[in-house]
DNA sequence: GCCCTTATTGATACAATATATCATTTCGAT
DNA sequence: ATCGAAATGATATATTGTATCAATAAGGGC
C-alpha cells in the first residue's frame, strides 16, 4: 500500500476491543487503589490506542494539542510515567517512544521485537529469556528488577515482501 | 548528579592492562582496514579507559575539552559512532550513556547488568541469553539484527554493604 | 618531499528529548 | 462547603543528539 515508506499498522495489534476492556478495568483498579484517572491521562491512552503503535512523546503531545491546545511536554511525560509505573505503557529506548502494553493486567518483565523495515512492535513474555536473564544475573551475583529487552530486526511479513532490510550492521549492539 | 550517589568505581573493571592491549591491536587493525585512528578517536578511548566505567557524551565532551578546548558535540558523537560500529564501545540506552567493552576482539551481540547503587555496569555474553532471543524471534517470525539487553539490579557487594535499593519499582521495564 | 583524493574535523547552529519549579486547579474525603 | 493531597498549566531550562559546510589532516602514488 506504501511505497518504501513504513506505515505504521493501526489495529494490528491484538484486537483493540480487548484493550478497552482491560482498559476500562484499569479505571476502576484506579479508584481502588486511589490514584486518579485524570482527563490528560485518558487522553494519552486514547491517543496511543488509536495509533495502534509506538509515538514519541513529542508526537503524542502533537495529537493532544489538536484537542486540548494547553498540553505540555510535560504534561506527556507525567502522564506517560504514570502509566508506565501501572505497566500499562512501555518505553522503548531504541527508538525513544512509548506504546501500551499488550497485557496491562499485569506487571510482568517483557521482551519487545521490533521490525526495523514496517515499525511494528510485539511484546512477548518469553519464560525463556526471563529465565536465562535471571540465571545470569544469579551467576554474576546480580538481583535484577529491571529488564530492558528490545530486539530489533525483520519481521515475517517485510521479509516476504522483499524488504530485506540489509543495513550492513553486525549483530550488536 | 550528586552526592548520595554512586562512586563510579574506576579500575574495577577487568584490569586495563589487558584492555590497553586489545586497544593497540585495534590500532593495528583499523589501519590494516583502511579507516584512521585519529587523536579525537583515541582521546574518546583514553577518557573511557580512564573513567573505568560508562560516561554520558557530555561528560566525555567535558573530560576532552580539559585537553583540547575545541571539542564539540558532534565531534564527540562521531567518535562514539566509530567505536560502536568498531564494537569497542556500547552505548547504554539505560542511562543514556557510553562505555567501553570489555572483549572488542570481536563484534557480538552482549548484555549489559547495571548496578543501580554503584553504576557499575558488567558485560556479559551468555549464549543462554542469546539462543532465547533468537528463537524467541524465530517463533515470531523476526531476523533479529540487533540485541539490546540491559538489566538493572543490584550487584552483589552493593546488598551485602546494605545498600538495598528498595525503590520500589516492579519487576518491568 | 609534493600533490591529489578522501576522510575527518571544527565551528556553528539547531533539533529532539526530558525535567524543574511553582502558582493554580481539581478531586475526593470529611 | 471546606480542607488537603494530587495533578495540572505555564514557563523555563537542562540534556541529548544532528545537520551543514568550509577548513584541515592523513595516507597513497609520483
Amino acid at each position: 500500500m506504501s511505497d518504501t515508506v513504513p506505515m505504521r499498522r493501526a489495529a494490528q495489534r491484538p484486537d483493540a476491543e480487548s484493550q478497552l476492556r482491560a482498559l476500562e478495568r484499569l479505571e476502576t483498579e484506579c479508584r481502588v487503589r486511589g490514584c486518579r484517572l485524570t482527563r490528560q491521562r485518558r487522553a494519552v491512552l486514547r491517543a496511543l490506542l488509536a495509533e495502534g503503535g509506538a509515538l514519541s512523546a513529542y508526537e503524542l503531545l502533537e495529537r493532544l494539542r489538536r484537542v486540548d491546545s494547553r498540553c505540555t511536554p510535560a504534561g506527556v511525560y507525567r502522564a506517560l510515567e504514570f502509566w508506565m509505573t501501572a505497566g500499562v505503557v512501555h518505553r522503548l529506548q531504541s527508538t525513544r517512544s512509548f506504546i501500551l502494553c499488550e497485557h496491562p493486567e499485569a506487571p510482568h518483565p517483557g521482551q519487545l521485537l521490533i521490525c526495523r523495515e514496517c515499525g511494528q512492535v510485539i511484546e512477548a513474555e518469553d519464560k525463556g529469556v526471563v529465565a536465562a536473564a535471571i540465571r545470569l544475573g544469579e551467576r554474576l551475583g546480580f538481583v535484577l528488577d529491571r529488564h530492558l529487552v528490545e530486539l530489533t530486526g525483520v519481521c515475517g511479513p517485510c521479509r516476504a515482501q522483499g524488504r530485506a532490510g540489509d543495513s550492513g550492521r553486525s549483530p550488536t549492539t
